[in-house]
DNA sequence: TCTGGGGTCCTAGGACCC
DNA sequence: TCTGGGGTCCTAGGACCC
């Protein structure tokens, strides 16, 4: 699917999330350009040392994205809006990219003024603005409201930021609970929620890996291999980043689209491929028939533990992996794999998203 | 014509314990 | 015949973000 469009084709309606062979309909002549997560990474990690340059209270959002807390710093840039001229200029010098900076009292207004002048804007909602500029605006531009929520509170007769604002908070929160009150907050435009800096550190909570096949598939020896492979990507990013987990997943999703999850917690905390793989083949009995062929395959790890230094004795499975990893740190990655998995999958491409955290 | 991959957070029900 | 209150852990599903 189309990861992101450039301005140039979204006119032809094409925008992220879209099937391929959709956009290139809409837009026979649109250039198409594989991924390199290396590159993004690369990327952002470069653009998160710019961003430490005006404050150190910083959190990657994203790949691209960021939240800068300048409440103590811009004073030293001749304010806000000072310090994110100078910001945007420091971008284009070093990448030759525009960017869109939003400045706002909280993150909410911040994150929706950076959406509002794209792709080289720079909008600062003062908080005297704030209900000028909400109460047209429809609640699904707020970060946090998406498809789902929309149409509830539209099913309620709110479209608007106004409407939410508005709409009595007691009687939202018994309609949908503590989501009910962070709602009706955010309608009003308040976010007490605090940046998060980089050098806290927010450990990993899951990490997993999944797969759409190329055809979808009846075949166990097809989803049990594919199941291993998986495993195997989730022990070595596990590995590398010293984690062990409790708890596996899988989640199987079939051709007509309907997801299912099983799940387990497990005695110890594991680390390595096979165990994974043994764990995620059992979960395997647990899922409700179904009469349609599968379409993707996922493995998860959850209750995750910063591992400890590895005692002397390593288990079998540790002394596996451990070689495994000292080859492929060595040679690259998938140059040292189990022979089950010789033929290739599609997907060994991916970067682990968590790696830019790690700076 | 279908709909990727990798995360986080929340909810709700049930088991189990004191 | 009916049976409280509080806590933790586990599982499944879903919303949302990029």
């Amino acid at each position: 699917v189309v990861a992101a469009a450039s301005y140039e084709a979204r006119p032809f309606g094409i925008k992220a999330g879209m099937p391929l062979r959709q956009a290139l309909r809409v837009c026979p002549n649109a250039i198409t350009i594989e991924g390199n997560p290396r590159k993004y990474v690369d990327t952002t990690i470069r653009l998160l040392g710019i961003f430490s340059r005006f404050t150190d209270l910083l959190e990657a959002f994203s790949v691209d994205e960021a939240f800068l807390d300048v409440t103590h710093t811009h004073h030293l840039w001749g304010g806000p809006r000072k310090l994110a001229l100078q910001l945007k200029e420091h971008i284009r010098d070093t990448f030759g990219l525009t960017c869109s900076v939003g400045i706002a009292p909280n993150r909410l207004l911040a994150k929706l003024a950076s959406d509002m002048q794209k792709p080289d804007g720079l909008v600062e909602i003062a908080p005297e603005d704030v209900w000028g500029i909400l109460e047209k605006l429809p609640v699904r531009k707020l970060c946090g409201i998406g498809e789902q929520t929309e149409k509830v509170l539209a099913a309620l007769g709110i479209q608007t930021c106004g409407d939410l604002g508005k709409f009595p908070e007691d009687r939202l929160s018994r309609l949908l609970g503590r989501v009910g009150r962070v709602l009706h907050q955010m309608g009003t435009g308040q976010d007490d929620t605090p940046v998060h800096p980089y050098f806290h550190e927010l450990p990993t909570k899951s990490m997993s890996h999944m797969i759409t096949l190329p055809e979808d598939t009846r075949a166990p020896e097809i989803m049990s291999r594919c199941l291993l492979q998986l495993a195997e990507q989730v022990g070595r990013r596990l590995r590398l980043e010293r984690y062990r987990g409790k708890t596996v997943a899988v989640t199987l999703r079939y051709a007509d689209f309907k997801t299912y999850i099983r799940q387990k917690s497990i005695g110890g905390f594991v680390d390595s491929g096979g165990e994974i793989f043994s764990q995620a083949r059992s979960l395997m009995t647990r899922f409700p028939p179904s009469a349609q062929p599968v379409r993707m395959l996922a493995v998860a790890v959850s209750q995750l533990i910063k591992a400890i230094e590895q005692m002397n004795v390593l288990a079998e499975e540790d002394r596996h992996a451990k070689a495994q990893d000292v080859v492929n740190d060595r040679f690259g990655e998938f140059t040292l794999r189990r022979a089950s998995l010789l033929i290739p999958f599609p997907g060994q491409k991916i970067v682990a998203p968590g790696t830019a955290r790690k700076l």
